[in-house]
This record gives C-alpha cells, structure tokens and sequence, in this order.
RNA sequence: GGCUCCGUAGCUCAGCUGGAUAGAGCAGCUGACUUCUAAUCAGCAGGUCUCAGGUUCGAAUCCUGACGGAGUCACCA
C-alpha cells in the first residue's frame, strides 16, 4: 500500500536534486523516467534534453551530476552511461531484493491504492426490458464491470448501478403480442429462458407489424403518403423506411393498440399494470442467469418507471422558473446554445417523457442516494450528444453535481460481416455466446492430461473460466473508446494475447509451487538476479502506476496489456530457467518468491478484468 | 452539410500527457516436449504510422488542412 516504484523513487530524488542544486523547484511527475528500451544496457533512462536549456549544461555535464547524487542517495544506482542525452541507469541488485520483499509484504494487497474520500457511481448494463442481452450489452457490462474494480483498487468506494428502461412502448409490443398469440403461455410452460421468452414476442410483435406495413403500402392511402410526403427523387423503399415511425404512430392498427396500452399502462390500469409487472419479471429472472454467467452482479438498480416522474416535474419546475420553455404545442424545450449545443426537447406536448426526462430524474436520484464525486455512465458512443445535453441541461437547472458526471463512451462492436442488425438477425446473442466460449475452452482441453482425473463438476468450472476468460480478455484488451471487430472464431483463441494465455502463466507457477512448502522460503541479499528475473521485477514494480492511471482513463485495457506482458515475461523466464532444480538454494528460494509474486500480480490483474485463474489447465 | 470519434504489419490490437532503431498476437515459414503444465518457448518474414504542411533539439504522438471510415444532428432509446 505503501510501496514506492523505481520510478517514483527516482522522480523524488531527481526534485530533490535540482531544489539542492539549482535551486529550482521541478514537480517529480514532471520529470521523466523511462523503463530503458530493449537491447540497451540498463535498467531505467532519464530524459535529460528538457534540463539542458533550462540550466544552461550540456548532457553530459548534467548526467554525471545526476548519477553522483544517485549513489549518495538510496535509490542505489550501480552504474550509469550517457548515451545521446538519456541518462541510463543499472540499479544495484539489493534494491531488486528489497523491492520484492516490500511487495511480498503487502500481500494480495501489492498495488492497492490508499483509501480516498471518493465515491464513484458506475452504472452499465442498462438494458430495456422487452429482449435478450445480446454482444453490445457484453461489451457494455464487462468494461463497466472491470472500471468498478479498478477504481475500487485505486481506493475509490464504488457503486454499481444499473438503470433499467423498464417502461414505454416497447415493452407494450411484447405485452400485446403476449395477449394476441401467447394463449397464456409462460416461461416455464414453454422451457424458455424469461428475457428470451419475451423477446420472443417483441419479434413476434415486429414481423406482424412489418407484415401491416408491408400490405399498407399497397393500399391508397399508402400510396398517397409517398405521394404526399415523398422527397423529390426518394425511391419508394427510402421513404418507407424512412416514414415507418410515422406510419406507426398515425395509420397503424397494430400500433395504435400497442400505444393505447401505453396509455393504459401510464393512467394506471390494473390488468395492464399486473401483465406488465408479470413479463418484466420474467426479463429479470432471464437477465438474472446471465449476470451470474458473466459473474457481475448490482448495487443498486434503478427503473425508470420510477425516476421519470422525478424527471418531469425537474422540467415543470424549470419551466415554472424560466429556464426551459414551452412551444405552442405545447412541447417543453431547453435551449443548450451557450454550450454550444442545439435545442433540445424535454417533455412531448402531450406530456409524455423522452429518454432524457428520465435521465435527469436518475441522476438527481443517485446523487441524492450516493452523495458522489463522479458518477459515470457507460454508454455506447452512439449516445455522445445525448450525453453532453444531459449534462449541460443538468447544468442549466443548475445542479452542482454536474460537472461530475461523466459519458464513459465506448465504440460499438462490428461483426467480420459488418454491423451488428437485428433486423437481419446478426446480432449476437450474449447466451449463446458464453455457452460457444466455454464449449470451446472444454475442446481445447479435451487432450489435456491435467484435467483427466479431476470430477466432472470441477472441469466444468475450469471450462467456464478459460471460456470466459478468453472472451472477457478479447474484449476488455481493446481501447473503450475504440470501435472493435468481433470475429468469434479469433474471441476463442486460447493462443498468445489472450485470457487463456495468462490463466496459463498463472497455473504454471500455482503447479510448482505447489511442490514446495512456500512458508520455509527466504529471500537472501546474497542472490545476484539474472537478466530476466529483473525484468519481471521491473514489470512487478509497474503494477501500482498501471491501476492508477487505468482509473484515471477508466480504461481497463491498460490492465489487460500488462498483464499479458508480465505473463509473456514469466512464461519465457519459466522457459529459460530451472526453478525446483535451480543452481543454487538461493536461486531457488528466490525464484519461488518472485514466482509467488507474478502469480499474484496476475490473479489480481484479471481480477481487476473480471477474469478468474485456474488452479488448473 | 454542422459537430464528435477513429485511421499504425495481410488480420486483431499496443504505443498517443512529445524522447533512443515503431511493438505484440494471429495468420505464413523454421526449430524446441523421456524435463517445474508445449494453452509454452526461440527464430524468419512482414511498416511511406492515411496524406500534406507546421511547431521543436526531437513527432506515430501536439497544431492546421485534406482524404477515408463511423456516429450523431427524432415529440426513438
């Protein structure tokens, strides 16, 4: 908790320096330090170009100075070598010693950040309640499940939340689909997973809908709307797509019975309101399984059905008070132009809530249920703009708190084959998903003879784990904000960078250390490190400043490449060098310990990724 | 069209708060298991960092502009 890494150490001294020597104050972050590049000798580099002008001395004159006051200080530098302005730095090998000592001492705790005073609410998920979870959803749920644990472990207290769109005309389609063709069928009576059985029937509701629409446009009054509204040169089937929204809340007969069972459901109508309660139940107990699949779990959840009311009379008030505006239909507007953004509706002008009325009653909810520092929204980035009026209208009503609230906006996942559609069924089902990466994971290992002897139920649970591994590391490896192709077949791969890869490392050092009586071994001053058991020590030293800057870019792929590049390290160090059998007891003693160390730093990195490590593979 | 984001190897991605010769993995080709778990390791090959300017000791990284792709600009969410 207390550790301090090379770097920092150096960065310290370096302050020092120049405050002892220049009299110049210099901001220890600001001085840069860089782990030394491959096939040049040393440990750590300092940058000493932005000295020079500054302090009128050449690279030369500076570096030797640097280095003396080094090796007065207790960063112990063995040697140093100025090459083109870089001063390169070799540590002595007893401050390796005594930096694995510091982590072995703080345990599963190494890299842990103090306790602050934040609280950080972190809401994903989010899902409407009229279908399945399908890829985006995976995407969404596994970087606002892996932020949480980091900011955690950077010392944040953390909120999951969800909000759950759980009201509007979506899920009426389900319900009167439900009412027309479902002769009172049920989850249970039709062996259907909850969230699956209702989406069952939104599809249903759809291709009936298509179907009217399709036969509409055939029709006079079909004719006469392309003829009437059509652009100049639109092609038939351009303005139909382009009028469907309209045809359904005007000419459809399918569509005006699902709106007047909005209407019934929002003036409260009890069977309306019992149907509605009874199918989002049964989405729940759906989504519910599948949390539990992807081992995430809440908070605190927060609907819609709850929060928008809140929303509308935020807008009445604003109203009242002149901040918003009303149209002549009635519609209520805020003007965002002095945020450079455009106008934006808040209330329909039959007085009907949009997607941001709730929005503002949420966020007023949680700050009052949280009191938080950041509250952040993963949302895909589809969703940019809403965001930035959200939080300028949150502003404008003139809510404190919204200069904390933050858009965690990550890109939308691609198919090889191009956008996900529902319409032409490509959307991938989150499900089915995990059952294809698990089955896969139990082919890979089919051969294994290190799972032979092990009880079914136990090889399924490492079967979920490398499956799961291997999907959750596919995705979190990639930038949030970064669009991703998702090619299945690559997501399975238990080959280089991936989950498996690392679950490996890990089950490697598990196994032999599980050899040995761990308790009996000490580390000696007296072992002289090798070459790649410093750069495992250098990498280790890296952790606590990975997870403090993931935090601050909320960007879980900072994790996921260390630790593949710790486990690279190990898996070609494990390679290289005998450990049970090593030249010396020293030797053997202390690559137990550095072992002990990876193997920790790498169960705790996937942890941060919602990753869990096989004792087995 | 306005605004926002993205553009690095055949493919998937790092590197982007400016630092040394731009890195991984996959795919391709060569090798290494009677050995602590080969879901591993080593090697070969693969690049005009989209392009053009600018800033500077130094630019994949910052700025400007172009080109290409995506998103958004709903009384949808």
């Amino acid at each position: 908790m207390d550790y301090t890494s090379n770097i920092q150490q150096l960065q310290l001294i370096t302050s020092k320096f120049f405050q002892d020597e220049y009299n110049t104050h210099l901001e220890p972050k600001d001085i840069i330090v860089n782990v030394i590049a491959k096939d040049i000798q040393g440990d750590y580099s300092v940058v000493l170009f932005p000295f020079l002008k500054r302090f009128k001395t050449n690279p030369n004159e500076l570096g030797d100075k640097l280095a003396a006051y080094y090796k007065q200080s207790a960063i112990g530098v063995q040697s140093h070598e100025i090459i083109k302005g870089f001063l390169n730095l070799t540590l002595k090998n007893t401050i390796w010693t005594s930096q694995l000592e510091a982590m072995l001492e703080s345990g599963e705790d190494y890299g842990r950040q103090a306790a602050n005073d934040n609280t950080v609410v972190v809401e994903f998920c989010s899902p409407n309640t009229n279908k399945p979870l399908h890829l985006g959803h995976i995407r969404n749920i596994l970087i606002g499940w892996s932020a949480s644990q980091i900011l955690d472990f950077a010392g944040n207290t953390v909120k999951k939340v969800q909000i759950i769109n759980d009201r509007g005309i979506a899920i009426c389609k389900s319900m009167l689909a439900w009412l027309n063709y479902g002769e009172g069928a049920t989850p249970e009576t039709s062996n259907t997973k909850g969230d699956h059985f209702v989406g069952h029937y939104y599809v249903m509701f759809e291709q009936k809908f298509k179907a009217e629409y399709a036969s509409w446009q055939e029709t006079e009054p079909g004719k006469k709307a392309y003829a009437d509204h059509g652009k100049e040169k639109e092609l038939q089937e351009a303005f139909y797509k382009r009028y469907k929204n309209q045809y359904f809340n005007t000419a459809s007969a399918i569509g005006e019975e699902a709106r007047a069972l909005l209407l019934k459901w929002e003036s409260g109508d009890e069977a309306t309101i019992a149907l509605w309660k009874q199918m989002n139940q049964w989405v729940y107990n759906g989504f519910d399984i599948t949390y539990a699949e992807l081992g995430v779990d809440f908070d605190k959840l927060y609907y819609e059905s709850d929060t928008y009311l809140l929303g509308k009379k935020m807008v009445q008030d604003g109203l009242d008070k002149e901040i918003f505006y009303k149209k002549d239909d009635g519609s209520i507007w805020v003007d965002l132009e002095a945020h450079k953004l455009d106008h934006k509706i808040l209330l329909r002008s039959d007085g009907t809530s949009v997607y941001i009325t709730q929005d503002i009653g949420t966020a007023i909810k949680r700050h009052e249920d949280f009191g938080f520092n950041k509250s952040v929204y993963v949302v895909a980035d589809e969703q940019d703009y809403h965001f930035q009026a959200l939080f300028a209208t949150m502003k404008t009503i003139g809510f404190e708190f919204s200069d904390q609230l933050y858009h965690l906006s990550y890109g939308m996942v691609d198919l090889p084959s191009g956008k996900m559609k529902s319409r032409e069924g490509t959307v991938v089902d989150a499900d089915d998903l995990v059952v294809e990466v698990v089955d896969e994971a139990a082919n890979a290992a089919k051969d294994s003879h290190n799972l032979v002897d092990l009880p079914e139920e136990e090889k399924q649970s490492i079967f979920t784990d490398i499956g799961l591994g291997a999907l959750k590391y596919f995705i979190l490896k990639v930038q949030p904000k970064k669009r991703m192709t998702f090619d299945p077949s690559q997501s399975v791969d238990m080959q280089g960078q991936t989950g498996p890869y690392i679950q490996n490392a890990y089950v490697r050092i598990r196994s032999v250390l599980s050899k040995v009586e761990m308790s009996e071994m000490e580390l000696s001053s007296e072992y002289t490190w090798q070459p790649q058991e410093v750069n495992l020590l250098i990498l280790l030293d890296q952790f606590g400043k990975v997870v403090v800057d993931s935090a601050k870019d909320l960007d879980p792929s900072n994790v996921a490449h260390y630790a593949f590049d710790l486990a690279k390290e190990y898996h070609k160090f494990y390679h290289d060098h005998r450990i049970l059998t090593a030249e010396t007891e020293l030797a053997k003693a202390a690559r137990l310990l550095l072992s002990h160390k990876v193997a920790q730093t790498l169960k705790q990195s996937m942890h941060l990724l919602g990753i869990n490590m096989p004792e087995k593979m």
